[in-house]
DNA sequence: TCCCCCGTGTGATTGCCGTCACTACGGGGG
DNA sequence: CCCCCGTAGTGACGGCAATCACACGGGGGA
């Protein structure tokens, strides 16, 4: 299918095949049929902004395909990276629920198909739609629980070195490819991203990541990492 | 009444005089009757835990009167106080409706009292009441939002005084009250357990309390603290 | 009554990391 | 082809806060 951005675009939520594998989107045909017939369907390039931190809620935004990072700024400009969102995730969901300004920001860090509904048809659809509701709950308990472990990240530990390797630690749970080279983790942020994930500075992670190769913790190829010894990574949480 | 703790207590959430000012429990009549069906009132003293980190969920509790701080704690023993929870919250719900173990633990400062419904029957509660799942949805939205201010402040403050100065103008908002002498707090937290919500250590908390007093930015009397100058707090966290 | 313990206050020292400054490299566009 | 800009790497320096150590005071229990 020809299309924009060279990206596989499903405008019939109905007849998505991928439908079954994501947490929100995985419900009964009429629950969904109900879900096309409020939704917008639209395809973002890199760099969109859906939404910035301290807007009233327009609506909630599903991530159809795409990758988005969600970001909250001081007023100095410092910028912390939140989240990387993935295809499943539905952003702005508790501010469209509270009706409160969105908390974060968000913007696409790839091509990106999205389902936008409208606040007031999503709450509507929520009302009629309770199937729609428990999705939307264990999406957000989904949220709160990965903000957690950002607070837990963020606050509990004692040296930058150690949040760069939980960082890592993730990585390697979520999308770690085993290979005899250790681990291998493609890498699509740059230092500068990678320092406003840990709430650190760009200099800083540079410095640990070349202090991490020393070590022979990780290898670096191109924008593929190697994480050799994912022990050490652990020793460095937990000591 | 008389009870344990000097706690007036409310066995029937449909007789609950107060039901109407909680967000979660302020629903129909038939809502909350099939709540009082699933639930135990318990009664707990000061310093009870109620789930701990890393368990198996084994429901939620809901919070009627007392209070309860949220701690996730690092293996070296270090802990972070993520959030004082007040009455009508509802606690571990995140993590009952994932069925993935609680995130953070409970445990009260305050004689309290809770309500807990078994996860099961919390589950088949909001499957098949759809007004109690968009109560959960506004709570875990609740819940998320102030999760971002926890990640905004532990990650976007440059220093320890501008966290401080943060948590202080939170209480403002939250619980102040207003004098001649300035916004009235009442501070029933200890300097360790300030330190413990804002991740750093007692000592820091103790001189930059002198610091702020010291700049007239607050008093200190008894219990009470005076917040003198919020204006100089705001000053402190968007320099 | 006395003692002990908890919470508070304060000094000295150390080290991490933020900041500034500069170099190097590589790819895309004029 | 060269320029330019975004990314990465590295050194010097300084400041903030963690750590350790100790003193003080008040309240509750033996």
């Amino acid at each position: 299918m020809p299309s924009p951005y060279n990206l596989e675009v499903e405008y019939n939520c109905s007849e998505c095949h991928v439908r079954a594998d994501r947490l929100f989107c995985n419900m009964s045909p009429d629950a969904v049929a109900a879900l096309d017939a409020v939704k917008f369907t639209g395809l973002y390039p890199k760099g969109s902004l859906l939404f910035v931190e301290g807007e009233e809620p327009r609506g909630v935004f599903i991530l159809c395909s795409g990758r988005a990072k969600l970001t909250t700024s001081s007023t100095e400009g410092k910028t912390l990276i939140v989240k990387i969102a993935e295809p499943g995730e539905v952003l702005g969901a508790s501010a469209t629920i509270l009706g409160k300004p969105y908390e974060v920001s968000a913007e696409t860090i790839e091509p990106s198909q999205l389902n936008f509904v409208k606040r007031e048809d999503f709450l509507k659809y929520l009302n009629t739609h309770p199937e729609a509701c428990l999705h939307t709950a264990r999406q957000l308990s989904e949220k709160y629980h990965s903000a957690q472990r950002e607070i837990r990240s963020l606050g509990l530990s004692q040296t930058t070195s150690e949040k760069l390797a939980r960082l890592l630690l993730d990585w390697c749970d979520r999308g770690g490819e085993s290979t005899t080279k250790g681990i291998r983790l493609k890498v699509l942020l740059t230092h500068e991203e990678i320092a406003q994930m840990i709430g650190t500075t760009r200099e800083t992670v540079t410095r640990l990541l070349s202090d991490f190769r020393r070590k022979k913790i990780i290898d670096v190829k191109g924008s593929s990492m190697f994480v050799i010894s994912k022990p050490q990574l652990e020793h460095l949480v937990s000591v």
